[in-house]
DNA sequence: AAAAAACTCTAAAACGTTTTAGAGTTGTTA
DNA sequence: TAACAACTCTAAAACGTTTTAGAGTTTTTT
């Protein structure tokens, strides 16, 4: 029982009138353009005995728009990412849009290609959390007319519409935190590459704390963890520490992933937390609520970043459609939230 | 600096030749359809200059394939789904084809919309791992000609294609690995709803190791916890055996998140595991390994179910567009692994 | 009774590909 | 030298929509 899909024309066909009304009928302007009631009952009428559905790529082809935005992140495996794509997701169907998710793996290459399909795939508009240090891939997408804007990851020199939290707030009201409870020495570890803007923003924001206080910052403390080996590099910088007696009391972690394996590294270390160490870190994932201690974390509204993200683009993709100019420079910042554990220990 | 995309028409016109020879040659075809070394070179030159992007929708349209699948997963933050759409999407990826993800929230009525959707846009084929109870779902997917294969959870009693794992059999390994540690009452926690093969298979699995032991079985011990009120249940049912002196000695838990909620309810409860209570868990994710104490659990091969279910799925497709009769079905059935860590204490 | 307005509908083009069937040269064979 | 093969290329249709410009009736106005 092979049967074709059903097109406008079948239904046109067997109802005798054109293609005209009954596209005009399907899509709700059957009343503007002045087609009887009678008639339009008909058309939906069949259309629904039919089960007709209209055919997106015709309907892409001849409007030029797509309905279909994509995302870029390093990966949707990690958990902050698999809970901002789930948002975004959300906000997308809710507004009839289609969403493609793609993982960057961090990597430059992979990305520009990403980038590349997207744009073959002549999606709407992208959301993006670059790993690319430069900004010609930006470049790129505004030569092809989509829209984009940025989310969680931002360039500094480079004006675009972007949605991102307060990475300096955040990273400054944790360090003050440690502070406030009497630590001296506070590490920082960020992870790489060290150009990505939340881990530049966090490191500021930890230096703003410490320059404030009656501390003195020293570098000596700030330590770029090399992404693809986490575990070791850790180990290695936490034995040196413990071995030249120069151990901080408090580390802040400014990445998820970097906070999982320093735990790791202290548990195989015996470094008791928060007695020994105290530990923040940037993002609150669910690991966090059930580690033993629970860890004190800078909770990210995800959910309102998602939502600002493609609330931003759709309103930037109307725009550009509309051909208006567009001066206007959507730039959201979101607040942080310190969500106080038990992973930081008074210290005097 | 408006510039239309450039089309086919646009090179052949350039360069004084038919928008079919440029076809051809841009899809590799000019060889085989005897174009010139000379002209094919001179059509490859300008695509590039003039960076040429080929119409997907112009494409899909004329060749009626979209090159892109479907994957309906009730949550794609659930860390187990975030896994495996991750691996999904790699293996997509690699294939040249777009990946579409969808959650369901274990709705079914969203998800009866989600496959309306996916059907309207045309994808190629549908990954899921479905929420329905009956199966008009499928026969509506298989009425347009869509191919699709299930996956994580089946139904028994309809044949379909599908990419699995031996929950019985993990099940029963993670209960038996109980039994011989010496627990004699062993209770079983799965989630509603009820009917998910996922739920069905592993109770069975328990059942199994049981009934095979000297134990005798008491369904007294089975559980199946509502989704909307995880904490609050498991509370009121350990409340109810402590006060009643029936605890079991340890508890199967067949879902990540009922164990994520048990785990809560053990620590309000002041419940010590496992020397007062032995857990073991079905899905091994991030938290288990890092909870104190860690949680002995039954590991899916999560990369392996994504990549044959994506291999499945092109094969049926590819076959389907073929016309051939497709009379064999593709069932793959994957191992899981007991992962021993220490939630799990020897009872005599 | 002619002109205007209102009402209902349609033909045809356009979007950018792929594919079918075959056209026009040039060289080769009998 | 006629027939044939080989080589290189093309016209036009088709996919299924949306949209533009206007056609054909009937009703209302003057």
């Amino acid at each position: 029982m092979k049967h074709k899909k059903v097109s406008l024309s079948d239904i046109a066909e067997k109802l005798g009138v054109s293609k005209t009304l009954v596209s005009m009928v399907l899509n709700g302007k059957g009343d503007e353009n002045g087609i009887s009631k009678a008639t339009q009952e008909r058309v939906f009428k069949l259309a629904q005995e039919l089960n007709y559905k209209p055919n997106q790529f015709a309907r892409s082809l001849r409007i030029g728009k797509s309905n279909t935005i994509g995302l870029i992140v390093s990966d949707i495996s990690n958990p902050f990412y698999a809970k901002m794509a789930r948002y975004v997701e959300d906000y997308c169907s809710q507004n009839q849009y289609n969403l493609i998710i793609c993982n960057s793996d961090e990597n430059s290459t992979k990305e520009h290609k990403i980038i590349d399909t997207l744009l073959e795939k002549q999606v709407d508009g992208i959301i993006i959390s670059s790993t690319i240090e430069d900004t010609e891939h930006l470049q790129k997408i505004q030569n092809e007319q989509v829209s984009y804007v940025l989310v969680d990851r931002i360039y500094s020199s480079y004006p675009s519409h972007y949605v991102v939290v307060d990475n300096v707030f955040g990273a400054r009201e944790a360090t003050q935190y440690l502070l406030e409870q009497g630590h001296k020495r506070i590490a920082c570890f960020t992870i790489s590459p060290a150009h990505i803007s939340t881990q530049v923003e966090r490191f500021l924001g930890y230096k703003q704390a410490i320059d404030l206080s009656t501390e003195s910052f020293d570098d000596f403390y700030h330590k770029v963890i090399p992404r693809e080996n986490m575990y070791k590099s850790i180990y290695n910088i936490l034995r040196d520490w413990s071995n030249n007696k120069v151990m901080p009391t408090a580390i802040f972690s400014a990445n998820n992933q970097i906070t999982l394996a320093l735990l790791e590294v202290c548990k195989e270390m015996k470094i008791l937390i928060p007695s020994k160490l105290s530990i923040i870190s940037f993002d609150d994932i669910d690991v966090f609520r059930f580690y033993n201690p629970p860890i004190t974390s800078v909770l990210q509204p995800i959910e309102s970043i998602a939502q600002k993200a493609v609330e931003t683009l759709l309103k930037v993709i109307s725009k550009t459609k509309a051909n208006e100019e567009l001066n206007e420079l959507y730039q959201v910042k979101l607040q942080t939230n310190l969500i106080l554990r038990e992973s930081v220990a008074k210290y005097n």
